[in-house]
RNA sequence: GGAGAGGUGGCCGAGAGGUCGAAGGCGCUCGCCUGCUAAGCGAGUAGGGGGUUUGUAGCUCCCUCGAGGGUUCAAAUCCCUCCCUCUCCGCCA
């Protein structure tokens, strides 16, 4: 969400910023509606002040002064009624529109519309020229005999996949692994709940754009969570954290349900895209001027576990237009794929700014009133992505697979064999 | 799932239609005082929004006593719905 400062003093900081996300928004209209509230609000409140004045009179009055007393404090909440109820449908009206805005783009951040507008930062690590047909991750999880999408259509549908064997070790490997490097550079472990409250999807800028792609439990009035940035962020909702305590930094470990609706027929096979995997997740609070430098920190973490996993990748920073609602800025590391000879999206990072910290109400005390926080997400490892760029990057002539050797004391073996 | 008890400021806790954004205590901050410390004395100490102001401070108004509705001239207090916590029983990894 937006500060309705900035719609009042400055509307085309919000025009421009939406024009690079290729959205026209109707400032002015914003603006007028907005104005018109507060004046409502503001003779409303008048009016109340009157009210609550004459009310503590008519407890000291007796008789007729009483009752022409009362007479005129039920006009008076007549108006006041009548003011609110207009001011309240208006202000229905202009949330519904303005809970839609996404956040103010980063200076910084590409100009483009698409996905094909990253701009890429750097590539780091050789792509690996096979003397040899390389498989892609499907096949080579059939032939291993480590993931398995046909039966787990059978059970659940399209887009499950069972990690079976070494590939389920491998899951558990890659989560220690990353967990202790990112314990190390001083993030607080968390196993968090992947059922969420509506109120969470909404603070964190899910809701109401991207209701479609989340899993409802009608029943319990719950959603499952796409990702635990969701359950991380909401985590200190409606705080007020002391300055001395920021940054706050958080790795989430949980299962992540995405009903990828819109998608068919991309990403059909295998695991790429599937409705349910398995990620670990770091989440920042910082204070505002420290968001940036805390941004970069994010993604030098990512290059630092994508590099010990010697998967070919490069960095790109994302187009404005494809930017996530609550992301200023984003960056995205992708990997490579030998079997779509592309690089494709490993783990992305977002500078989110205040966007969720004012839905969420999560500030700090500052000296002349408590500020707004910033927040920031950035995956770790999103297991299953990261398995098929080690499947791809690292497979042998033989069938085989080498593991690389930063994982190696956490698996207990270096190489995955057909059987 | 069954039965019951509760949600009030940073914490504890009073409050049962008007003088209550809220007694008292603890904690915290500032000041005073006392060789030091402790104690003592005094003051301050919730959040959000609006108005005034170039801005800050100040002043002022409104909202918030778990959330949302309702009754009333007036609600922390009465009514309804929901959420949460705790205790006992049941079930369960």
């Amino acid at each position: 969400m937006l500060d309705l400062a900035t719609l009042r003093a400055s509307p085309d900081t919000i025009r421009l910023s939406m024009a690079r996300r290729g959205l026209e928004v109707p400032v002015g209209r914003l603006a007028a509606t907005e104005a018109e509230i507060r004046e409502l609000r503001h003779e409303a409140d008048n009016l109340r002040a009157a009210q609550r004045s004459l009310g503590r009179e008519i407890a000291g009055l007796q008789g007729e002064e009483k009752r022409q007393a009362i007479e005129r404090a039920t006009s008076l909440a007549g108006r006041i009624k009548e003011l609110n109820t207009r001011a309240g449908d208006l202000s229905e009206q202009f949330y519904r529109e303005w809970h839609t805005l996404p956040n103010l783009v980063d200076p910084s951040a590409a100009d483009g519309l698409t996905e094909d507008d990253s701009q890429e930062l750097r590539r780091v690590g050789e792509t690996p020229s096979f003397g040899f047909e390389p498989a892609d991750h499907e096949a080579l999880g059939e032939s291993l005999d480590i993931i398995d999408t046909k039966r787990a259509a059978k059970m659940a549908g399209s887009r499950f996949g069972y990690l079976k064997g070494k590939a389920a070790l491998l899951e558990f490997a890659l989560i220690k692994w990353s967990m202790d490097h990112l314990v190390e550079a001083g993030l607080v472990p968390m196993v968090t709940p992947v059922l969420v409250r509506e109120m969470a999807l909404f603070g964190t800028g899910f809701f109401p754009g991207d209701r479609q792609q989340v899993y409802e439990i009608p029943a319990d009035d719950l959603f499952l969570a796409a990702t635990s940035e969701i359950s991380l962020a909401a985590y200190h909702a409606d705080e007020i954290l002391e300055p001395e305590q920021l940054p706050i930094r958080y790795a989430g470990f949980s299962s992540c349900f995405r009903r990828e609706a819109g998608t068919h027929g991309k990403d059909t096979g295998g695991i790429f895209r599937v409705h349910q995997f398995d990620k670990v997740e770091m989440f920042s609070f910082t204070r505002p001027e420290d968001s940036n430098e805390e941004h970069e920190r994010i993604l030098g973490l990512e290059e630092k576990l994508v590099g010990e996993l010697e998967i070919p990748y490069r960095v790109v920073n994302v187009a404005a237009g494809d930017l996530g609602a609550s992301a200023a800025k984003k960056y995205d590391i992708e990997a490579w794929f030998p079997s779509w000879n592309a690089y494709r999206e490993i783990t992305s990072c977002s500078n989110t700014t205040d966007y969720q910290a004012r839905r969420l109400k999560v500030r700090m005390k500052a000296p002349g009133g408590n500020r707004l926080v910033h927040t920031l997400n950035g995956t770790a490892v999103a297991v299953g992505r990261v398995i098929i760029a080690l499947l791809e990057n690292h497979q042998q002539s033989d069938g085989s697979v080498l593991m690389p050797e930063a994982l190696h004391p956490y698996l207990g073996f270096d190489r995955i064999d057909p059987p």
